[in-house]
DNA sequence: TCATTATGCAACCATATGGTTGCATGTCAA
DNA sequence: TTGACATGCAACCATATGGTTGCATAATGA
């Protein structure tokens, strides 16, 4: 889990994700063109996105293909996020009250 | 957008959350007592939720109340989770027929 | 076979991050 | 007023992070 928050921390790690969202499967070379960094730093990434399981590797060959694994962030959203939503009104409710309390005083 | 993902990544920082979410409003000394961490540690957490505005601070005398803001969970959500919710079972079915190519050959 | 292509591994570097300590400031209460 | 309490600010340190370069390895295709 702290995995994934980790991954998803970083902008360009992000952009890798929407780039096979646009087009799965795709090679580190494919990925390359889109990305602005050197082949290696790509692959520093797309290593973090394997560990945290957010994409899956698939050898074809010498070509490595990267997939999309949309579980983990299922999970957060599962897990995490919902807790959140649930109390989200009531949250909101609180906090406008003790703006007006610190308005009043 | 990216403030609240880099917030999100610190384990410490979403144990600061689930604090507030038990107990909403509490001051930098309730949250200490938590925290096995020096006080400005921890202060310097919860400065990083600030910008991120998942935190909200009121002052209160000498004290700092912070309470939860649940906007950008839920903007993270719809912008970003949402995104990847609609299209998981596609991504899951690419995914598995990828693995069994694989196994194929 | 051999050049080319796709990728991995390791060293290295600058900066960001997470933590500490020490001291300063502002508020409360006796 | 004064001491205690709640917090802020700044310097400092170790390590993590994000990036690079150079070289190694494995598969493809002429």
């Amino acid at each position: 889990m702290n995995n994934v928050f980790k991954a998803l921390a970083d902008p360009h790690r992000r952009e890798l994700l929407d780039l096979l969202y646009k087009e799965n499967g795709q090679t580190l070379g494919d990925l390359c063109k889109c990305m602005s960094m050197s082949r290696q730093g790509v692959a520093k990434h797309l290593a973090l996105l394997e560990v945290a399981q957010l994409v899956v590797v698939v050898w074809q060959g010498r070509e490595k293909l990267h997939y999309l694994n949309p579980v983990p962030i299922q999970q957060i959203h599962d897990r995490w996020i919902g807790k959140f939503e649930g109390e989200r009104l009531q949250a909101l409710d609180t906090l406008r009250k003790a703006l007006d309390d610190q308005n009043d005083a």
